[in-house]
DNA sequence: CGTCGATAGATGCAAATGCATGTATATCGG
DNA sequence: CCGATATACATGCATTTGCATCTATCGACG
């Protein structure tokens, strides 16, 4: 808690990301918790979520892969049992014969917008009360900077 | 990227939670795609790391539980298959017939101090050309804030 | 064009994970 | 002290994951 004054680059840097990991850890064992994740992974979920926020609909698998933090051939699976369930639909890459692309279906959306719901409800009763708007709006900046920063190189 | 000023309450905390979340998992993919782990699962890192960081050396189960994003059983095999390469140790809890309490070995020391490093610097690569060191502070304070209030109640 | 290295995705297989449950101990109310 | 309920950890089993590898296509270059 203590916010030394003469700590080393390396060393902030390393505590801050722990500091970060540990709070991602703390929010997100709470949001499995809850009855919005009975019947999706939490991966299954953020793939619904990815496809909801992409504007053409369709997204290429790979693109997919960049969000999540699943290997290339667990996404693969992944989504193919969304797709079994008839949550998503896949199709061939016009412009690529080796890529695959991906969308919601009409049930994908349903189900997308009914957890996305519950899950909003939850952080906003986990998040809000932690911190207030400002920080809130701080720690937005600071981790669209973060993020944008490391996938960039 | 915009700070629109009129969002609900609600929207911000999604917004920020989502924020997070994403550079969570783009620092983290960074990490795991550095040869520091080759032969340890970042999970397996994480509770060699926590074990580090207990002042008595000792540590129950339980409390270990708190610290990784594992289920109880999951949990309780990591630590199984760790004593069984010899990185870490457990005994019977001497005030409580039902717990287990765990510490680094020797070697799991060493390990940990090894690995440790060379995660140190990747995180010191990736964080630290992203932000600057009062944002970096700052982050850290407000992640701090909210895993403390997320993990009070 | 034909060859070669790189990339997208799928698949076999072993390992890791979670859920449900089992066992043992602790704690609480009489 | 006794029974009921809760907690800590382990285990059986089905699912999910990652690594290595395979197939097919792309892009570059002679």
């Amino acid at each position: 808690m203590s916010t030394k004054t003469s700590e080393s680059p390396v060393r902030l840097a390393a505590e801050t990301w722990e500091s970060l990991f540990r709070a991602q850890v703390a929010v997100m064992r709470r949001l499995q918790a809850g009855p919005a994740f009975k019947g999706l992974a939490i991966n299954e979920y953020d793939v619904l979520f990815t496809l909801s926020r992409c504007p053409s609909g369709w997204l290429r698998q790979n693109e997919l892969n960049d969000h999540v933090l699943l290997s290339q051939s667990s996404l693969s699976r992944l989504v193919e049992r969304l797709e079994k369930r008839g949550l998503v639909e896949r199709m061939p890459a016009p412009d690529d014969g080796r890529g695959v692309l991906v969308r919601l279906t009409e049930a994908g959306w349903e189900l997308q917008k009914q957890i996305g719901r519950e899950h909003v409800r939850d952080i906003a009763n986990l998040v809000g009360p932690a911190l207030t708007a400002a920080e809130q709006r701080e720690l937005l900046r600071l981790t669209e900077k973060l993020r944008a920063a490391v996938a960039a190189r």
